[in-house]
DNA sequence: TCTGGGGTCCTAGGACCC
DNA sequence: TCTGGGGTCCTAGGACCC
């Protein structure tokens, strides 16, 4: 066996529920749901369904409504940013006291860079790891590079065709593991690109990695195309870092119970977006560049429209300014089901 | 059963300048 | 009277991910 450079993907297992799981053990072993208020009457979407709600087919992006129709018996709780950041960050302490680089990704998600002769041993010591000093559980991919790891915890997950918490994924195997599989099944490709290229005639992995990369980047455009390509073949960045992330911008976004048509209530709450994004700004000590306005119709239509301040700055009146300014520019004789403020910090 | 909230990156067209 | 390219910035929207 030789030392070599791996890449390890590390994904909680149904993060948001476990926490939840963690600090209410009256709730084990029964279906959980988090998302929205708490309240299924409410509207809103679900975050995160336990295994056991997974079960009466209840998944993330479901309208709470719906999850309560197919489990009644089931939990709902309201989603509680600051606990599972809180979590998330201890996760992330336990990992960084292992002899590996980390790279936060997510809530939930972490790849590891690590020089070892045995990348499996390593993976079941992070699991054991974060489980003493956390109590939550995870599964770990393993790749030669960090779509490939991605990949490979898919495999790893308990709900996953493969057995055990720990799944292996390389140049040797990826063509066998991935080559059958849909064109969606690769991370970065999604419903509207894998039908896409259905249309091309591209249905699975290997079709799209048999493809000719030019017409991709005809189809695609000169990145997306060619990109494409490559991920049919595993192909992906090595380099796990640990330099801290910075931010391209900051937003904050609302769905109304009811749909709002009254002008001046709409400003109002265009204003306290903006303050709260303001708040943000301030948090992250860089001026926002640009100030941007969501807004979405009854019917589901959004648009969105932005600017470009004069000069960069933090100061909330500036931003709340320029968001109203934005606002007035769109239309505002429909009831509107969402309104959403977003800052954009300058380029390095 | 009407469809959250917070992000990222890419594309493409028009303006504007040389 | 017609005809250039190239480069950059701005903006809206698409697609994807967690």
């Amino acid at each position: 066996m030789s030392t070599e450079d791996w890449v390890l993907h590390v994904d909680l297992d149904q993060f948001i529920a476990a926490v939840e799981v963690a600090r209410r053990p009256e709730l084990r072993g029964r279906p959980v749901v988090v998302g929205g208020h708490g309240d299924p009457t409410l509207r809103g979407v679900v975050a995160t369904a336990s295994y056991e709600a997974r079960e009466f087919g209840v998944h993330s992006g479901m309208p709470m409504r719906l999850a309560a129709k197919k489990c009644p018996d089931a939990v709902f709780l309201p989603a509680d940013r600051p606990a599972y950041e809180e979590a998330s960050e201890e996760v992330m302490t336990a990992l960084r006291r292992l002899p590996v680089v980390v790279e936060v990704i997510g809530w939930d998600e972490a790849f590891l860079g690590a020089r070892t002769d045995d990348p499996e041993a390593l993976a079941e010591r992070v699991r054991d790891h974060v489980r003493a000093e956390t109590g939550l559980a995870c599964s770990v991919g393993i790749g030669d590079n960090k779509l490939r790891a991605k990949t490979a915890t898919g495999f790893a997950k308990p709900a996953g065709a493969a057995t055990g918490h720990v799944f292996r994924l390389t140049a040797e195997n990826w063509a066998a593991v991935m080559g059958e599989r849909p064109t969606d099944a690769l991370w970065g490709i999604g419903s509207r690109t894998s039908k896409k290229l259905a249309e091309m005639g591209l249905r699975t992995v290997a079709d799209l990695a048999r493809a000719d990369p030019d017409a991709l980047a005809e189809r695609f455009g000169p990145k997306m195309g060619p990109y494409f390509w490559l991920l049919a073949h595993g192909a992906g960045d090595t380099e796990v870092s640990d330099t801290p992330y910075a931010p391209r911008s900051r937003s904050r976004e609302v769905t109304f119970q009811e749909d709002l048509t009254d002008p001046t209530e709409l400003a109002e709450q265009v204003r306290l977006l903006a303050r709260h994004v303001a708040e943000d700004v301030v948090e992250e000590a860089r001026p926002a560049a640009r100030v941007g306005v969501k807004i979405r119709y009854a019917p589901f239509i959004t648009k969105t429209r932005s600017l470009t301040l004069a000069a960069p700055t933090s100061a909330a009146e500036e931003i709340e300014r320029a968001a109203l300014e934005v606002l007035a520019g769109l239309d505002q004789d429909q009831p509107v089901r969402l309104l959403g403020v977003r800052a954009e910090f300058a380029e390095e």
